[in-house]
RNA sequence: GGGCGCUUAGCUCAGCUGGUUUAGAGCAUCUGCCUUACAAGCAGAGGGUCGGGGGUUCGAAUCCCUCAGCGCCCACCA
């Protein structure tokens, strides 16, 4: 077999893909073993891939292949979101490039547009998420607007109506003019705007002087809703406004002063106007002062025709044309520059406009109350733990969700409206209709007789049943699935929808089934440039995933992109990650041809080297296999990829393979091919989550694949850790650094490995049994044990042993003096700092005794360091 | 305004309840190598006193206080 030097992702990701899917090796059915349930945060239906979702698919499927190796049942369920808003701006967007305008339609006409728009793109992305290498169960494939999930959604509403948990009333709440809908407090974005502060007058009624009092305001297009001013009663400056009336400016209206200390005396001149129907606090203090409202915005954000002026004119025009208004009219005081936080819809990155309508609303301190608890006392475990505190903090906090939308694409509010007033709530039609008749007393009442509200529910209010709907647990509250997948295992998200998802599932979770939805949720970082900055289209410094895949590869990119993602941490993208990936994808490949291509011989006798290459290694496979378990179980998955990668380059590369690799021209003993094989086996398996492509392309070369086997559920051969492994490690190290100690000298004196050195240990040689192995790497003909180094030797340490490589006319003694003095200063200076704690009666005295031993231990290695040295440069210098 | 978190080699990060040879890793850098798997490579090397200051302790990157800088979340005084 002829073998490439070079991996070639492309030739080979497609088709395991398609294998995989042939063989519906990623299907799950419940059954005998323990479920790995992930449900996938669902992208929207008509987005495409980002590297936000590349990175966080990528963790998904880690954690789902590894438990399907580890013989668990893995389920992970893909889906999309119809993200409400963002999908009807999006079609009103393209239906305005046709022409049309959404006013003009009907809903009808509108949702056939809308789901015209959502069959062409949806499901785009689920492609994409194949490319990546997602081993999502298809046939599970959902959508938060299919049938099953929508009655879900009904049925829920109308439980939580019906437990008095939904209300619906006139509140003031946050309004996107642009998409003309209510937005929920979460969706509302607090931005700093470099803004004016105008100062208005505003006379006294019947003064005859003339007097004015000034109210400074960020917002004069609102002075048309003015319907009082307010002065703090404690504001000595501000006493002779007491009891008057002022005069609203252009407006010519007069309103009351009032007197409230929720006033701030320092700002402006402590004069407030009093807008209820435009400003939250504003709301607040009409409420308590039984003021009028004006509400003198039209949805759009336009003036409506309560204003009185400049009607039908958007509100940022008229804050320009107000301005010169006013200063014509003598009206306006000063205006100063001036920062303020505005919000902006989250969605349409307009300026918010707070506004009083009737909506429908959830009270959440019941789901508060039953949220809190279990992840506080870490039921359900955060990784990072340090979002539990904003996710305390927020519910501790809570206040009511707006959960109505004046949009069409979702789930339409089931309240039905009777002729004469009034509303039911009811699952279907039919069943409004019996309930229209019972409460109306009029039994004739029919379907035509009842008007659907037209409003449709918060995207998240479908979400927040995401783990359960999945199931079908809302609608079959003993679905075999959701009795055997739910709980799920793990959530992977990022911490911005902690609050819009998270807890809302979390609530959702124990409101419908009693139990939390999920058991650990590892939050991502935001992907960002190497530079720092969020990705945007604006700054074009967002690459495409699907074309990093085509250049480096799907294992190139999800390795390359993993390692600098630890939970919770922010990464900084950089082209540079993805081919540290591609190169170990080479490296793996590069690894499996040495190996396939060795001429394998029954007759050949094993070595002794690769004898003890081949038990070493397995240790070291042992030993690393725990670690890297350790870590997944600690949700650490870019430092247990760390540690696969420097396994396999390090240690089986670098140094397992170039042990037992045989002379050139010879072939290799079949024990040893057999022992490589099952050790580069081993190393597939640990590789797999993170590679899934490249595992499986060697893997069939490696074991007898039959049609439909994968190495995804292939089993895993590593043992724990043994006794012996410990001390075997430590002296395998040992034999390493004498090697690179030989190295590093043929390095300095510029001597090529291809001639032959010969080595001495002074004293005693603590690690015999390696001597081949050291013979064999460092290319030197023996290790000699000598009571006293040869004349002429470049000399190291390991551990307290004594190496030299006999020089002859190479050694530079000017060099070796000067290297052989700058270790004993270091050894000298740290001697000092362990006496300086040895002779401290108080250190000897409190510390554990077994560092006291070790500190001892320390000391008495010093002293032997030190001894030899000074023997060696006493030698030198001679 | 309130809260949380961070500051360790050029970069990105480990370093858990203070003690395992005067701090580790990957990448980057430097030196030498086209050595018969891999130059997308091999071998070797250099580089930090742990943001500043103070304290607790026999002992602190690790605990406490304080200052500075950065980031995030919440609130939203017009």
């Amino acid at each position: 077999m002829e073998l490439a030097t070079k991996y070639n992702p492309e030739a080979v990701e497609r088709q395991w893909y398609a294998y995989w899917e042939k063989h519906k090796l990623f299907s799950s059915k419940p059954d005998g073993r323990e479920p790995y349930t992930v449900v996938i945060p669902p992208p929207n239906v008509t987005g495409i891939l980002h590297m936000g979702h590349m990175l966080n698919e990528t963790i998904q499927d880690i954690l789902v292949r590894r438990a399907r190796m580890e013989g668990k049942n893995a389920c992970w369920v893909p889906g999309t979101d119809h993200a409400s808003i963002a999908t009807e701006a999006k079609v009103v967007n393209r239906l305005a490039e046709r022409g049309i305008k959404k006013q003009d339609l009907t809903r009808e006409e509108f949702l056939k547009y809308a789901w015209e728009w959502t069959d062409e793109h949806g499901g785009i992305i689920l492609k994409q998420l194949r490319r990546v290498g997602a081993s999502c169960d298809w046939d599970r494939t959902a959508f938060t607007m299919d049938e099953e999930r929508s009655r879900s959604v009904i049925k829920v509403f109308v439980d939580l109506y019906r437990k008095g948990l939904i209300y619906r009333g006139v509140r003031m709440v946050n309004w996107d003019p642009k998409a003309q809908t209510a937005l929920s407090d979460e969706e509302v974005v607090y931005k700093e705007e470099h803004s004016k502060l105008y100062y208005l007058r505003y006379m006294v009624e019947g003064d005859a002087d003339k007097r004015y009092a000034i109210v400074a305001t960020t917002r004069p297009e609102t002075i048309m809703g003015d319907t009082a001013m307010c002065i703090n009663p404690n504001d000595p400056k501000n006493h002779w406004l007491k009891g008057k009336r002022v005069i609203v400016p252009l407006v010519g209206r007069s309103i009351p002063v009032i007197e409230d200390e929720y006033v701030d005396v320092e700002f402006g001149t402590g004069c407030l106007k009093v807008t209820p129907a435009h400003d939250v606090n504003d709301y607040m203090l009409g409420e308590k002062h039984n003021l009028a409202s004006i509400d003198i915005f039209n949805a759009d954000g336009t003036l409506s025709e309560a204003a009185g002026l400049y009607v039908g004119q958007d509100r940022f025009e008229v804050r320009k044309q107000i301005e010169k208004d006013l200063e014509e009219a003598g009206l306006m005081e000063k205006v100063e520059a001036y920062t303020n936080n505005v919000g902006f819809s989250e969605r349409t990155n307009v300026p918010i406009e707070p506004k009083l309508s009737m909506q429908w609303f959830l009270r959440m301190q019941h789901f508060a109350d039953l949220a809190l608890p279990p992840v506080m006392n870490d039921e359900i475990k955060f990784y990072p733990a340090k979002y539990k505190n904003t996710y305390r903090h927020w519910l501790e906090n809570i206040k009511d969700w707006c959960i109505s939308r004046q949009l069409w694409w979702g789930h339409r509010i089931p309240a039905y409206y009777l002729p004469e007033g009034g509303y039911v709530v009811a699952e279907t039609i039919d069943e409004a209709v019996e309930l229209a008749r019972k409460e109306s007393g009029n039994a004739s009442l029919s379907a035509a007789d009842l008007r659907q509200d037209e409003d449709a529910l918060d995207t998240w209010f479908s979400s927040w049943l995401w783990p359960i709907s999945l199931f079908n647990g809302i609608t079959d509250p003993e679905s075999s699935d959701l009795a055997y997948y739910y709980p799920t295992s793990d959530l992977v998200t990022g911490p911005d929808i902690i609050f819009f998802w998270v807890a809302r599932m979390i609530m959702a979770g124990y409101e419908y089934t009693g139990k939390m939805p999920f058991k650990n949720v590892y939050f991502t970082g935001i992907v960002r440039d190497k530079l720092g900055r969020k990705m945007s289209k604006q700054l074009g410094n967002s690459p495409d995933p699907l074309e990093l895949i085509d250049k480096f590869g799907a294992d190139g990119v999800r390795m390359g992109m993993m390692p600098s993602a630890p939970a919770g941490n922010d990464i900084l993208f950089d082209e540079a990650l993805c081919e540290q990936g591609r190169n170990f994808c080479n490296k793996i490949w590069n690894a499996f041809r040495l190996v396939k291509g060795w001429e394998v011989s029954a007759e050949a006798e094993q070595s002794e080297t690769a004898k003890k290459a081949i038990d070493w290694f397995s240790a070291r496979l042992r030993q690393s296999a725990a670690e890297i378990g350790d870590l997944y179980k600690k949700y650490r998955i870019s430092e247990a990829l760390m540690e696969v990668y420097k396994l396999f380059w390090d240690e089986f590369s670098s140094w397992y393979l170039e042990l037992v690799k045989p002379a050139y021209g010879s072939p290799i003993d079949k024990a040893t091919y057999e022992a490589t094989l099952d050790a580069f086996n081993d190393l597939l398996h640990l590789l797999h989550p993170f590679m899934p492509f490249i595992t499986e392309e060697l893997w069939q070369h490696i074991a007898e694949r039959s049609e439909g086997e994968s190495i995804m559920v292939s089993p895993q051969t590593i043992d724990a850790p043994k006794d012996g492994d410990a001390p075997l490690l430590e002296n395998f190290e040992k034999a390493k650094a004498v090697i690179s100690g030989v190295r590093a000298i043929r390095n300095q004196k510029n001597i090529a490995q291809k001639n032959v050195l010969d080595l001495q240990v002074v004293g005693s040689n603590p690690i015999a049994l390696y001597d081949a192995l050291i013979c064999k790497m460092a290319n030197v003909s023996s290790v000699a044990v000598v009571s006293e180094k040869g004349q002429g030797a470049s000399s190291f340490m390991v551990g307290t042993s004594e190496y030299a490589v006999l020089l002859g006319d190479l050694i530079d003694v000017t060099a070796e003096i000067a290297k052989a003095e700058a270790e004993l200063k270091h050894l000298e200076g740290f001697l000092a700092g362990v006496e300086k704690k040895l002779s401290n009666e108080r250190f000897v005295q409190n510390a554990p005794e077994a560092v006291v031993a070790l500190e001892r231990k320390k000391k008495s290695d010093a002293l032997s360091k030190i001894a030899t040295l000074r023997e060696t440069l006493a030698a030198l210098k001679k």
